[in-house]
DNA sequence: CTACGTACCTGCCAGC
DNA sequence: TGCTGGCAGGTACGTA
């Protein structure tokens, strides 16, 4: 997927199409998603307008005059803006009808993701108890060394859990901790407050940075226009196993935490 | 409460 | 060539 930079690239890229558009109905093909998608979405959402597209950690929120469509990526969920009359490709399981022709497809090969209408999105289990955004200032060093005391777990499971910051996902916590020098096995109340402060600014820092270059492109993740990011380009470690760290030279090793594949360089992360 | 394993589903690739 | 097993960017749930 899909992480945070990936779900707002897609959220710039269909922005324009979908803004202060009234939308005339929607085609669903499969509603056998994550979160099972509407029976009568077509009716629930058609004659309303778009007021507003909000992105809530790895959610794409659409809202409406009168509730909102939640949209979740999966791992590998798929936004295109296109002419209703384009030829359907494998796993194309939701049309959204907007104006002129165009509709916006989702497509989702895997059915991780999610596509449903919701009268208060915001009150939602799943929304509602999300920790904060981490390119917002109420997420911060401090906070994470807060939350962390006494905790066991691994720090990059804890960087990943949704309920303490939204967004950071397997690829950018590999980078986002090599970056600050921890490493990921750390139990996450045996990290110092200082080098909290520094995981933080470097999470920041690569999320910044991929939504820059327009997310990381991998098997399965291309930009609504069908472009390519080029993060992938930057990564230090992701995917970088036996291969030389950037920084000292060293073989980086790999290992699975919480069931996630995991590199790092055990010269540089401590 | 915490930590961990498992499940959901399809596609792709390495290895035999 | 073709089969099989393992793995993939996420998340929620059950269990101890």
């Amino acid at each position: 997927m899909p992480e945070l930079p990936e779900v707002e690239v897609t959220r710039l890229g269909i922005s324009p199409h979908l803004l202060g558009q009234r939308l005339e109905g929607a085609i669903v093909r499969e509603p056998r998603l994550r979160l099972p998608v509407n029976p009568d979405l077509a009716e629930q959402i058609s004659g309303q307008t778009v007021r507003q597209l909000r992105r809530r950690g790895k959610y794409l929120l659409l809202d409406l005059e009168h509730g909102s469509i939640l949209i979740h990526l999966g791992m590998s969920g798929h936004l295109r803006v296109l002419p209703r009359d384009t030829a359907l490709r494998k796993h194309d399981h939701v049309d959204l009808l907007i104006t002129d022709q165009l509709c916006l497809r989702f497509n989702d090969p895997r059915r991780f993701g999610a596509l449903c209408w919701l009268e208060d999105v915001d009150q939602h289990p799943l929304i509602a108890r999300l920790g904060p955004e981490p390119l917002t200032a109420d997420f911060s060093g401090e906070y994470l060394y807060a939350l962390s005391r006494h905790r066991q777990i691994p720090v990059k499971a804890f960087l990943m859990d949704a309920h303490i910051v939204v967004g950071v996902g397997n690829i950018y916590a590999n980078e986002s901790l090599f970056a600050a020098g921890i490493d990921p096995r750390r139990p996450a109340g045996r990290v110092a407050l200082t080098r909290y402060q520094r995981l933080a600014q470097t999470v920041r820092e690569v999320l910044q940075s991929a939504i820059l270059q327009g997310g990381t492109t991998l098997r399965d993740f291309s930009r609504p226009d069908g472009r390519n990011g080029y993060f992938r380009l930057s990564l230090a470690v992701y995917g970088r196993e036996g291969q030389a760290c950037i920084r000292c030279g060293a073989a980086l090793h790999s290992l699975r935490i919480g069931g996630r594949a995991t590199t790092y360089c055990s010269h540089c992360q401590r």
